[in-house]
DNA sequence: CAGGTAGTACTACCAAAGTAGTATTTCCGT
DNA sequence: ACGGAAATACTACTTTGGTAGTACTACCTG
């Protein structure tokens, strides 16, 4: 489960979000992003090598497939992001944080939300 | 500038710690990491390829050729990770940072850092 | 000056991602 | 019942990353 290209990626995104989808739903909500529209056959073998893979499953329901992904959206991210971390900020979250702050736009929200859970994390492993 | 491999990547960083290098030096730094070492030619033409690409660039010293990355770590950093900060996170820091949290183990100093660069950041947008 | 060494250029090959066409099957509606 | 639509299977092709061998060249050293 190393690395991830990017349509697969959307089409997990896809298969969290919505559950258990025939090729046809997948391709329409992979359309229903900014894109443009990929060939059902190529949505439908995306689908067939990341079942090779490992990354999803499917059952028949009838003639048709019923694809879930079978890796979480947490172990993805946790894979990525911490490869990210790793090989870019030396493992420093501080680091990656403040290249972040530096390089976005953030929300005033999203600090509010950041000092809390800063908070909440250190009185947690003080305790 | 989009996709950036393993290899490429570590190169990128030998560069970017190192400043200009011949082929040898690369080839030496990489090795000088954990992994197996690459054989000269294997790095000569990683270096040729992203060098095509744009992502480095060389002179002439003699007959031997000085590389140098043509791309800024802030750049890549950047990239790579707004690229996943939108695609895993819907765009939201503190949500990467709670993912984070909860799944790597993180250095205290890491915490009162990353509280700091909290603090300051509100400070001067609130200026 | 001759021969090895160090350098680059070129070629090759494999795997994986991405894209899609063609073939085959099956189901459903009229 | 039949024809078209819908579905999967198979095949194919391109690009890129990764890896490295071979060929050619030039330099340096004894």
């Amino acid at each position: 489960m190393e690395r991830l290209g990017d349509l697969q990626l959307r089409i997990l995104r896809v298969l969290w979000q919505h559950g258990e989808c025939t090729v046809a739903q997948v391709q329409q909500h992979l359309a229903g992003e900014q894109s443009r529209v990929l060939a059902y056959t190529t949505v439908a073998t995306m689908l067939r090598k990341m079942e090779a893979r490992g990354l999803v499953r499917h059952r028949s329901q009838g003639r048709r497939f019923l694809y879930q992904a079978t890796v979480s959206d947490e172990q993805v991210s946790q894979r990525l992001a911490g490869y990210l971390l790793d090989r870019l900020f030396e493992g420093s979250l501080a680091q990656m944080v403040n290249h972040l702050l530096e390089h976005r736009q953030v929300d005033p929200q999203e600090l509010d939300r950041l000092e809390e859970l800063i908070r909440r994390k250190k009185g947690e492993s003080g305790t």
